[in-house]
DNA sequence: CGAATTTATTGATCGAGAGCAAAGACCTAA
DNA sequence: TTAGGTCTTTGCTCTCGATCAATAAATTCG
């Protein structure tokens, strides 16, 4: 599906000149360029909160460069982080005026911050960037539909391999087997429904297992890819 | 959000007449009647599937009655049911070519069924169809994020009082004490990441501590709410 | 209607992952 | 460079929910 958005973007005519600091980078967040061309950047450090629970939704965002995470907090302080945003990935999507979690920077982060009533009332005219936005959408679906099969049911060895995966394809477009961790053990537990110290002991466990290696604690190397995608299944 | 797509399916224009079968219908089924209708009625029994993993994906369904689930599949026999669809509620969307999740009856149902080519032909002409579609998935979105949370970070009872005081705002308008559970313990149980016996064990202490009542296995009394609401916090 | 079969409850035990604590690695700053 | 953080790993114990097993209730069917 991302090859779908990508080319009902290509195929759009801008009537306004780009802004030029986000048409440089156009190329490397095709699905999201239509939105992120009618926005303005903003930068966010480490663990900046981009919004947070609960307040007015004004914005939706598409990350530029950076890692963001996304996520609910319950009562106490339990956590589930919903999903980490990647460069290319759109993220403030709302029904309501509301905003149901928070965002906040995983590292340090460029963002095109985009009107939601702007974006809306040109998608009333424009059909493609309305099938551009449902689009970005039916992604962010899938993925909480896949995040739900990984809760639901699999143990932490899966859980991880499946995560690693994931990320290593998300992190770049070429199979590279060195994949570099922008979130902190904390931020892998809250997002896998587990604790810290699972996360630790499982990845000892599969570095054990010959199916990852882990230079530093921020580095890894997946060593037997077939391994994790027989655990990710 | 419900009333947003209400809104906009309001000041359609339908340039065909409706159904029969389907405009006597029509006011159950609000956010979703603008793609009902143009769709044709079709009907299963108690545990016929509606679709398969991996199949086609060529149409898009409305609930007119009874109760669809969701669900997919591991390798292994565990089975993670993604979400119950009841009267008014559509699946079935999908961007890629194929479905990713099976969908079956979970009691006899009557579905309005929908050519996905067709609705995504005449969304593109029509904006407020496409904006209806939209608010349709969003809501399909907002619920899995709701789920995640849940799976991730929540205990047995707390799981439990969330998916009845869900089902019984989902099942009737009004707040009636009494509902009615269409699935059975294996479909909770692998609806909330948990085995039958632990549902089972988890309605038995609700009832101890006399926050609902079990007239019979498929019959539910809330009998104290905010007992409830304070373990869904 | 009662026998057969499926579905739900309850009990007893087990184990994956949580929770707690301590040690080790890694940053940052002076 | 060392001192003072923070983050990560590892060990030990405990708990919640899983698993195995046996009834009990509900449904289906002859």
């Amino acid at each position: 599906m991302p090859a779908t958005a990508a080319a009902i973007v290509a195929n759009r005519a801008f009537p306004a000149p780009l802004p030029a600091a986000i048409r440089e980078e156009e190329d490397v967040l095709n699905p999201a360029a239509a939105v992120a061309r009618m926005g303005t950047v903003v930068s966010f450090t480490r663990n900046a909160e981009i919004f947070g629970e609960d307040e007015p939704a004004d914005h939706v965002f598409v990350v530029l460069s950076g890692v963001v995470r996304i996520c609910k907090l319950l009562g106490d302080g339990r956590r589930q982080i919903e999903t980490f945003c990647l460069k290319g990935d759109a993220f403030g999507w709302e029904t309501a005026e509301r905003t149901r979690f928070s965002a906040e920077a995983v590292s340090e982060c460029r963002l095109a911050r985009v009107k939601r009533s702007l974006l809306f009332s040109r998608a009333t005219d424009d059909s493609a960037l309305a099938r551009a936005i449902w689009n970005l959408t039916f992604t962010e679906l899938h993925r909480a539909q896949d995040h739900l099969l990984l809760l639901g049911r699999k143990t932490a060895q899966e859980r991880v391999a499946t995560f690693l995966l994931d990320l290593a394809r998300r992190s770049s477009p070429v199979d590279l087997s060195e994949v570099h961790l922008p979130m902190s053990r904390q931020d892998i537990a809250d997002y896998l429904g587990l604790t810290i110290e699972t996360v630790s002991r499982t990845l000892t466990q599969l570095e054990g297992s010959a199916a990852i290696a882990l230079p530093s604690s921020r580095c890894i190397v997946l060593r037997d890819r077939n391994a994790l995608r027989r655990l990710d299944s």
